[in-house]
DNA sequence: ACCGCACCCTGAGCGC
DNA sequence: TGCGCTCAGGGTGCGG
């Protein structure tokens, strides 16, 4: 569910405990999926080194290291990167929650999910990675190493332009909405947004990409910025398990036109939310404004 | 080359 | 109360 909003949001929130700050220790869950270097890699060369910058590239997190090393993550649907001294209802699963006192409840303390736990040497706030259904990833990069992954991705999101799009959606038979999620063309788009996007363009999700015009595209690229400026502002969209690294909510949820509202009337021309499935992703949109 | 689809994983929510 | 089922979907990789 963490699309670029939630990211950048992340981002913003987690740079101050991250740069200029030495690690002293850092723990670690087992060797899992969630681990592109090997955790025992991980804890050795992350030990000792002093966080530069926290930068942000798609949906992706890299922070740069005093050595030239970075440190790569994604928080897939369910990741969050949070401060220990985080303070949210959500930090916990609903099972573990009731197991604790009503006091205890919104307290972290790192469990089987909590993959990368971060201390320093100021013996300040740790930073931590959590993610129950490990399809995040961590990942090290030497100083001059390169990632296949993030060399494919495509134009970031909030940069993209209907000219942009208009040209790689040419010639394209999947669905304009599947085209929005392809990371290697928008990088950091994704279901909720594109939703979204393609709502406010007036465009159904369905609809052939190389079938969209122009003027389309400028709309649709207009409504990606927009609505991911906006999600910023407000803190990101906190459907399932995305909080903010100090525990706080974000707000966009609660501005959704089409997204999870199935059945709901459009608040634009009354007409009935439809959803339907468009590559394993389900996908919302309405039928009257959208053509 | 392009596209659709299965798969990785676990927790929430639902019906019985 | 509790079990078993379905669903959520970012990204990868494979088969047609």
């Amino acid at each position: 569910m963490p699309e670029l909003p939630e990211v950048e949001v992340t981002r913003l929130r987690i740079a101050p405990l991250l740069e200029g700050r030495t690690v002293a220790e850092v723990h670690t869950t087992r060797r899992s999926l969630v681990f592109l270097t090997p955790p025992t890699t991980l804890r050795r060369r992350l030990s000792g080194r002093t966080f530069r910058a926290l930068a942000r590239r798609g949906k992706y997190l890299v922070a740069t290291l005093d050595d030239a090393s970075r440190l790569v993550l994604h928080l897939g649907m369910t990741g969050q990167l949070f401060s220990s001294e985080a303070v949210s209802p959500r930090l916990l699963s609903v099972a573990s929650r009731s197991a604790l006192a009503p006091e205890e409840q919104r307290r972290f303390r790192p469990d089987l999910h909590t993959h990368l736990r971060l201390c320093f040497e100021d013996g300040g706030p740790e930073v931590l990675f959590r993610d129950a259904r490990k399809f995040g990833k961590v990942l090290l990069l030497g100083p001059s190493e390169r990632s296949e992954r993030l060399d494919r991705l495509g134009i970031e999101a909030l940069d993209l332009s209907g000219e942009a799009l208009f040209r790689a959606s040419r010639r394209r038979k999947l669905a304009i909405k599947s085209l929005l999620m392809d990371q290697s063309v928008v990088a950091g788009s994704g279901n909720i947004y594109s939703d979204e996007a393609l709502f406010l363009a007036g465009v159904r999700p369905t609809r052939r990409a190389g079938r969209i015009t122009r003027r389309e595209c400028d709309r649709i690229a207009e409504g990606i910025q927009r609505v991911m400026r906006r999600s910023i502002e407000t803190g990101g969209a906190s459907i399932s398990d995305f909080i903010g690294p100090d525990g706080r909510d974000g707000g966009y949820q609660d501005e959704r036109r089409v997204y999870a509202r199935e059945g709901e009337r459009c608040h634009r021309c009354g007409g009935r939310i439809r959803r339907v499935v468009i590559g394993q992703r389900s996908t919302h949109f309405c039928p009257g404004c959208q053509r």
